[in-house]
DNA sequence: TGTCTAGTAGACAAACCTGTCTGCTTTCAA
DNA sequence: TTGAAAGCAGACAGGTTTGTCTACTAGACA
């Protein structure tokens, strides 16, 4: 008897084609290179439409870098399980899968902050909570590898996974794979060899 | 007899000021966002005299680009001197002193390469160009320290370095300069201790 | 039948973008 | 003194930007 079938701004047909198609804009593009016309002509969407769903373009792009973050999330949840380290290899392994796929233009966070020179913007507040999350995710990980200074370490690894996702994009390395393999095993410290 | 005093292109008071102004500007707010009318405002210019110049925005955009190279590599040659593994540690050195000034934004060259998608653009070729440099740089220090995998590990710390450049400015961790050194001493391996 | 909701289509305003072009002033050297 | 070069000031064209608003259509439901 309340908000049975539509409750808006969720499990809209139209908002998922907008989103959609900004998504893929954005990410190939970049988000200021980008506009609202370009959007909704794609999508197939009104103009009415697209502001109803979105107040501001700025709101669309936030909705941009929360879905990507959720999809993140969902990838990583999927690959864990054995072991914490195992886990580690398994996630850094993503960054590869990423940079071998036909569109790959980098890492959508990165390229998002680097048009948001404000970092109170909601857009790069999203983008630090993405961040944040994976900084953890990584912490808690080598915690249960007993690492024994997961803090730090966790630093490191977020530094490598900035880096490799970068340097696939605009050096793009031969043997990423390997390349990704040996800067990982030589921060956590190879167990036997 | 020939080109004595004005070369153009070169010289010229108010060229510098136009790059001068538009490198502020680029650098704090981003390529897109940063209008021509504004640059010839605040470096108090004619229209004429910046398209005189710049025939161009793609153009000022890629002079931004080289000049900040020059520096970058003006910058490196005074700090390179006495070992070949001190001279690795002073270049990183560079990374928190650009972290902690400031106005500081993250990396220029990663910043506006995330505006640019085609790598076959002129701008994108001259960031290219300077990683390259930055790249051979490593590599040619890492042979004069007797390093065995003098390659792969220049790609690492190209790796170490756009990381920690991303991560001292999105995430503006606590103690910069050990983190740094931490990450570089463990892709070098550290001699003694 | 009547009403409510979601959506389409597109005009419109106001600002901004790049790039061109016309005049005018200043400087300096032959 | 004359003339060339450099620069300033600003109008203008043509396009694009975000965002608002009006008018219409199709479906669901009571």
């Amino acid at each position: 008897m309340m908000g049975h079938a539509t409750d808006i701004s969720r499990e809209s047909a139209a908002r998922k084609r907008i989103l959609n198609t900004a998504t893929n804009l954005f990410y190939a593009e970049g988000v200021h290179a980008v506009g609202i016309d370009r959007i909704i002509a794609e999508a197939g969407v009104a103009k009415a439409t697209f502001y109803k769903y979105f107040p501001a373009k700025d709101e669309l792009v936030r909705a941009y870098i929360q879905e990507q973050s959720r999809q993140g999330r969902a990838m990583t949840d999927k690959i864990i399980g054995r072991s914490a380290r195992e886990s580690i290899l398994a996630i850094f392994d993503l960054v590869a899968d990423a940079a071998t796929q036909p569109g790959y233009r980098g890492c959508p966070f990165l390229n998002a902050a680097a048009e948001y020179p404000d970092p109170s913007h909601p857009v790069r507040q999203a983008i630090a909570e993405h961040r944040l999350w994976k900084h953890d995710l990584l912490r808690d990980l080598l915690v249960a590898d007993r690492n024994a200074h997961a803090e730090t370490t966790a630093d490191i690894l977020t530094v490598a996974s900035d880096g490799l996702l970068i340097t696939s994009h605009l050096d793009k390395p031969t043997n990423l794979r390997r390349l990704i393999r040996e800067t990982v095993l030589q921060i956590l410290g190879v167990p036997d060899k």
